[in-house]
DNA sequence: AGATACATGTAAAATGTTACATGATTTT
DNA sequence: AAAATCATGTAACATTTTACATGTATCT
């Protein structure tokens, strides 16, 4: 019970196709939830069986029929009941963290190339997000109520990037001071 | 393929049974990889049988007969393999983002008390991390090597609940300024 | 006497990943 | 002409969660 609420939150924002769905689980919503197609497609069935999505087919518009999927009373009433529920706190799993807990009983020069490499990688999306909030909130006193909410969850996904990127960063000054810091 | 080489990283510092395996990763391997008991007892026994890990039944010393695993030579090499494979970036699964997210249409005042349950509970993940800090490494400067990787994964620990310390805070104070930061 | 810690599992249900499968349109 | 994007799914497999199931020993 996670990715209907993803992918409600997501609806009730606009209506979207599973497509559309799967593109915004590679960006915006990307950061705190992933989801591949199959498994969109997949829950999507499910919900409008259950009701709390309605669809409506496409079929001028785009080639291949395109499904529109739409929230429905159910899903918001679903919604809002969910929201009131409580989460788990969030569990991390970092495998990294794993090889480099176990270094000692595997291939040293690997794993820090690893970490090196995932570090980049952080780096990478960091920059990205960071533009991302310039280009849209680059004054954060002017941000409108309503996209407060956009705006802190881009606040949450370049806080853990950053994390990430620093934390890499310590792993590699601490076990490869030579090479690559 | 995941649990069974945090669960190998584990042995190879240190024989184990099920039960004991449990608690380390409800304790030290817990901060960035969580497993139940029954998780944790049927890769063991799919672990035996592939031979990465050797049984002894300890009847003696505990009342119900107690299993321990030793990690084995297949399992040497198995976790010398995976640590020069690549591990994808981490992805991250915050509920609590999704719920952020999607506050406009959920119940406002239960999601800003969850933001601030969870803050507290992080904070005291956090407060404990760092007393076990402050008692196994007081010293930065002095520790030894073969410490080292278990220190960078607590600093990880560390690093990781202070981001979600923060960010709730920052959550709090931009959504509900009034009452609770 | 009751609670907690020790100790190990099975079974079912839900979730998620990977591989397979197809086909049109637009861009290079 | 090839590659990328649009568009939707099925099937098999692996993993994870939740519920069920049992019993001893130690501590308060």
């Amino acid at each position: 019970m996670a990715l209907e609420h993803a992918i409600l939150v997501s609806l009730a924002e606009r209506s979207a196709s599973g497509y559309d769905l799967a593109r915004r689980f590679d960006a915006s919503i990307g950061f705190f939830w992933k989801a591949t197609h199959q498994q969109i497609y997949k829950v999507l069935a499910r919900m409008a069986a259950d009701g709390w999505v309605a669809v409506t087919d496409v079929p001028g518009a785009g080639r291949p029929a395109r499904r529109e999927y739409a929230i429905a009373e159910p899903g918001r009433a679903e919604l809002l009941r969910w929201s009131a529920s409580r989460s788990a706190p969030e569990t991390i799993r970092m495998e990294l963290a794993v090889k480099v807990r176990g270094i000692a009983h595997g291939d040293r020069r690997a794993v820090l190339d690893e970490v090196h490499r995932h570090r980049e990688l952080h780096a990478q999306l960091l920059a990205y997000y960071e533009q991302d909030r310039e280009r849209w909130y680059p004054d954060p006193a002017a941000i409108a109520d309503e996209d407060l909410p956009a705006w802190l969850v881009l606040q949450g996904g370049i806080g853990h990037e950053r994390f990430l990127v620093d934390w890499c960063t310590q792993i590699l000054t601490t076990l490869d001071p030579e090479t690559s810091p």
